[in-house]
DNA sequence: CACTAGTGCAA
DNA sequence: TATTGCACTAGTG
């Protein structure tokens, strides 16, 4: 349980329990993180000390009765702020269905993750020694100061780039230092062990709730600027999946008896947003032709025919592609591609060349936040987006950014929102279950003959929550784990 | 025990 | 010198 800040949707289940109905409250509590400056929020302060001592009086009890109270003024607000229809519309109807995804948790397969941590703990101790020997004196693999020391003095390698405190361990920095030495790759390889067990296999386990067997995040709702959701508690939202040894962890997420997880995705969301606000061109071409994106990109960009595109050239239109909805810079992309900089700057010049719509949907974000002050999703939600006009340039690149991503992000994050309502409401009364959204992908758990027509369902929920200018596209999978499912 | 810094996992 | 998050360990006070 959160020990600090309002939480919602555990006041919303307290309430519930009490036998109130109150699905206004998280909404409300929704309001003050949006719309208060923080002057404000001393004013819920006080307000919420009036009710310390109310009879619920547990610290849940306290931020429901709260943010009740609030009620009329949060409304007022909202309607200020021009958001009274993201709040109706999307936030509020979420409340309970992240309710039920919370209380529904889910299962991993503890033995097995136990049995992973053993295995690690051998493998991290073998890459220690290792590190130590190319090292040629032992010291603390995980302390970036004394690896840098090693690195840097001991063996006098060429540092690349600087942290406030001294020279960069990280692993971009270490892969290019692998052909001067042995000892960077081994440190890597020491680094991902260590990720994988500190961060998952190892604190996993513990998060099993005795009384259910299963793992039960928390969503919160009112965190990300973008409206995005993010999960703690713990996150599982940053499930390694890109790695073989990373999918090891994601297999030891299973599903019921008899059950099986059920994963739809919506296929490159963010660039068919994009699309949307261009209107027309290639990306919107592509789309709605459902075509290869990354492949077409490459082909617009090189000038080449779809079906001679290399490999390496439809990698750097993916990069590219990854890095538009960003507003990257020439510098990451080269770096990115170990490529220099005129060069990428020239993809860059090519991208915008073949694709001037995405170059105005840029111009025009950035013009729009500056007038209104703050950017905007297709839905409404708003971001207070200040500094685009700012002296320094670092600054300002920084809100130009916001402003050109935050209408892509967010929008994505309102589309999911609006179809997890209606996937809640159309698996109710079944045996299937939402469990999990990590951004644009949804976990159920669903009985395993029911799974081809719930698929249908959740497909069709999510590709119709709205109808852009190019379709919406979902890909669906199951499987009795959660790596399997993809 | 609280906090910052560096690092790395996901979309 | 690319967006949004959460959480680990090291190190400091």
């Amino acid at each position: 349980m959160e020990k600090t800040g309002y939480d919602l949707k555990e006041a919303a289940k307290l309430l519930e329990s009490a036998g109130v109905h109150l699905a206004g409250i998280a909404g409300d509590v929704m309001l003050a993180d949006y719309l208060l400056v923080p002057e404000q929020k001393h004013g819920l302060d006080d307000l919420g000390k009036r009710y310390l001592d109310h009879p619920l009086g547990t610290a849940l009890g306290e931020e429901a009765q709260l943010t009740w109270a609030l009620d009329s003024l949060l409304a007022e607000k909202l309607e200020e702020n021009g958001v009274t229809g993201v709040y109706r519309d999307i936030e509020l109807p979420l409340v309970p269905v992240l309710a039920d995804m919370e209380r529904a948790g889910i299962a991993v397969d503890v033995s097995a993750l136990q049995a992973l941590s053993t295995e690690l703990g051998a493998r991290l101790a073998e890459e220690e020694k290792r590190c130590h020997a190319l090292a040629g004196q032992e010291f603390n693999v995980a302390s970036t100061q004394q690896l840098a020391e090693v690195l840097f003095e001991k063996l006098g390698l060429k540092g690349g780039k600087r942290t406030k405190t001294g020279w960069s361990t990280d692993a971009d920095t270490l892969d290019k230092l692998r052909e001067e030495h042995a000892l960077p790759g081994a440190i890597l390889a020491w680094r991902e062990l260590s990720k994988l067990k500190g961060t998952y296999v190892d604190a996993l386990p513990p998060a099993v709730n005795p009384k259910t067997g299963r793992i039960h995040t928390h969503f919160r709702q009112a965190v990300a600027a973008t409206g995005r959701l993010s999960s703690n508690d713990p996150n599982l939202q940053n499930i390694p999946v890109r790695t073989e040894e990373g999918r090891r962890i994601r297999r030891c997420f299973v599903a019921a008896p008899g059950h099986v997880f059920l994963s739809c995705d919506y296929s490159q969301i963010e660039l068919r947003i994009l699309a949307h606000y261009c209107g027309d061109g290639p990306l919107c071409e592509s789309f709605r032709n459902d075509e290869d994106i990354h492949r077409r990109t490459a082909s617009e960009i090189f000038g080449v025919m779809p079906g001679l595109v290399t490999p390496d050239m439809r990698r750097a239109a993916k990069a590219i592609n990854f890095g538009i909805v960003y507003g990257m810079g020439a510098f990451r992309l080269a770096n990115d591609l170990r490529i220099s900089r005129t060069e990428a700057q020239s993809y860059i010049d090519g991208y915008f060349a073949r694709y001037p719509q995405v170059r105005a949907y840029m111009d025009g974000a950035i013009a729009r936040a500056r007038e209104k002050g703050y950017a905007e999703t297709l839905y409404g939600r708003r971001r207070p987006n200040q500094g685009l006009d700012a002296k320094n340039p670092m600054d300002r690149a920084g809100a130009e950014r916001i402003a050109i991503n935050t209408p892509i992000q967010g929008t994505a994050a309102d589309l999911i929102k609006l179809a997890m309502v209606r996937v809640h409401a159309d698996v109710a009364g079944t045996s299937a279950r939402l469990l999990l959204q990590v951004h644009d992908e949804l976990v159920l758990e669903v009985p395993e003959g029911d799974v081809k027509e719930v698929a249908e369902r959740v497909r069709a929920a999510m590709e119709g929550v709205a109808t852009l200018c190019v379709p919406l596209k979902v890909d669906a999978g199951w499987a009795s784990t959660w790596d399997a499912a993809h």
